[in-house]
DNA sequence: CTGTTAGCGCATTCAA
DNA sequence: TTGAATGCGCTAACAG
């Protein structure tokens, strides 16, 4: 097994064509059974497994995946990921992964560089949106020749995108605060320059004007997604609006931590303050009290911008037109006590 | 952009050989600084890159490592890919990933086959050790002709193998708790068949056999690395033994539903109960009290792995010997308010 | 149904 | 220092 063995090494042994083994392990219709049995005989008794690479080249396919993906340590991002595995996987598809450290552009290049060289059929750029990146990114993928799929950012010219409803998010999380009697509620953003975390704000914004609530921006703290910024934050706002009775808090880590501040200053939760997070991550349902949120399923999430970048690939080979447009993943929300007044 | 730019355009366009573009792609030595300068100019206009696929086709070296992973659920099992994803980066290896679901020996064949087909360079398999695959694994990967680097199993014949110190991490947390003057320790473990949770349970054995504590059996409860089994968990290990004061969580998600037990049972964290946790995922300072824990630096241990792949196949290369052997990473101790008693 | 010829893009002999 | 020939393993296009 050390001697790798091909399609050459089967032919012969076979009595047959590189060609005609060549048919059989394509599964191809034109081979007589006699000779496809002796064939896949053969195969199994060399233990021949095609060489992909070779395959690659001269079909100039590689059935591979690019994926380019952010830190791993956002929960979101792993399941992401995860959902895509499991999809590609069952398409046929492998996936050449890549990170990305931080916002900075200069890592870009090299990545793509690399990806295309290594003639990916596909790109999934699963990098979060972010403002740092806007001009960057339409320079970069312009003279990019494989279908790229984006997730999570703002739509810029005419990207195929697929997406969590970050906004439909934050109005869930407002709404239900509402209606559970809340009525001045705070909120503790992610990191600024982020699309989801502004996209979950504009939900917020959106239904707080909805029933006439304004003066927001007193009620409006920045964090950036780390439970200390939550803890933090809660200070902050009620040192900006000593009255406010809720806080949608725009993930589940700084909830926890505004959890932690409120605990700390003696205030009770959820009877003297409403607290929702965002992303349910599994520790949310254990959280004390148990945390109101929104859930993201961000393996389906996954598995669509999959679909996606086949159905590029699969109109691009076809020649045929492909409305380059958003796909939305809805979130829900889930109700825990950290809400629950009423 | 569209048609693909090739080494042969390159070379007419500069007006060598498609070897001297070679030669000069490949920084070797041997061309004059005139056509090298040439071209390299060509290159640039002509917007040329290498094709990998081809290249490694003819090298017979893809500059890639498959990468099995369990899930990105687990907190660890995401930063060691991290780990791995920097270091391969920095050394200039990309990453074939492929992710197991779960520990149903199936999947295994067809994702070795694949990784293999791809002509991959090593492969890490990044699936924590588990008893249901110690008898596949060894069959599977015996006929495996490339490099193969293991993490966090039980060794098993010369395999070369790269592991959190599990076990020490179960006695630093045991010690600790004893430090602290707490005496009947109990255990809540991880999944019965995984080697994580069995090192972290001999630590604990080993730290309380050399104080002399005996009957141990009735303090152990299983565990399954969720919250909600850390909670129960809790609640059965006070049926078994009433006497408990502390508790060892082989995880922070399971130390998490035990606070959440003892809270409500109105058991005082660290007072009446010590616990400590194990992982320290980003939430466990903001848990209430704030968990101790051991935090294990993933990052490292993924790094590691991706170094002795690489002399593993440094070693092939030059047909030198290589010994199989285990190497460890240390996690340490991180004492917070949920163990401090003193 | 099967075999022959050619070529995918590059790197590695060898000569020159 | 450079170029010509050859092959990596496989598949597409064409015969037969």
């Amino acid at each position: 097994m050390i001697q790798k063995v091909t399609i050459k090494d089967v032919a012969q042994a076979a009595g047959v064509s590189t060609q005609t083994v060549s048919r059989v392990i394509n599964s191809r219709p034109d081979v007589s059974p006699d000779t496809r049995a002796r064939v896949q005989q053969v195969v199994k008794e060399l233990g021949y497994s095609p060489n992909v690479i070779a395959r690659s080249l001269s079909r100039g396919r590689t059935n591979t995946f690019g994926v380019v993906g952010f830190g791993l340590s956002y929960f979101g991002s792993s399941s992401v990921l995860s959902g895509i595995e499991q999809k590609s996987n069952e398409l046929g598809f492998s996936l050449l992964l890549s990170l990305l450290d931080d916002f900075n552009a200069a890592q870009i290049d090299g990545i793509l560089r690399n990806l295309l060289s290594r003639q990916v059929d596909g790109i999934i750029w699963a990098v979060p949106g972010n403002d740092r990146l806007v001009g960057e990114l339409s320079g970069r993928f312009s003279d990019i020749s494989v279908p790229v799929v984006y997730m999570n950012k703002l739509k810029n010219g005419d990207e195929v995108i697929v997406a969590m409803d970050n906004r439909l998010g934050g109005r869930l999380a407002t709404d239900h605060l509402l209606e559970q009697g809340y009525r001045r509620i705070g909120i503790i953003t992610g990191p600024i320059g982020w699309w989801e975390a502004q996209e979950r704000e504009k939900g917020w914004r959106e239904t707080m004007g909805k029933v006439g609530l304004t003066n927001l921006e007193e009620l409006i703290i920045n964090g950036d997604w780390t439970a200390a910024s939550g803890e933090i934050g809660l200070h902050n706002l009620l040192a900006k609006s000593p009255d406010i009775d809720a806080v949608f808090a725009c993930n589940d880590q700084m909830a926890l931590g505004a959890l932690q501040a409120a605990r700390r200053l003696g205030i009770k939760v959820p009877q003297d303050l409403g607290i929702v997070g965002f992303d349910d991550i599994p520790e949310a349902a254990y959280f004390y009290p148990s945390l109101t949120t929104i859930r993201q399923n961000a393996i389906a999430l996954g598995a669509l911008a999959v679909d996606r970048i086949c159905s590029l690939i699969n109109a691009r080979e076809k020649d045929e037109e492909f409305e380059p447009d958003v796909k939305w993943i809805q979130p829900r929300l889930i109700v825990r006590k950290s809400s629950k007044r009423i």
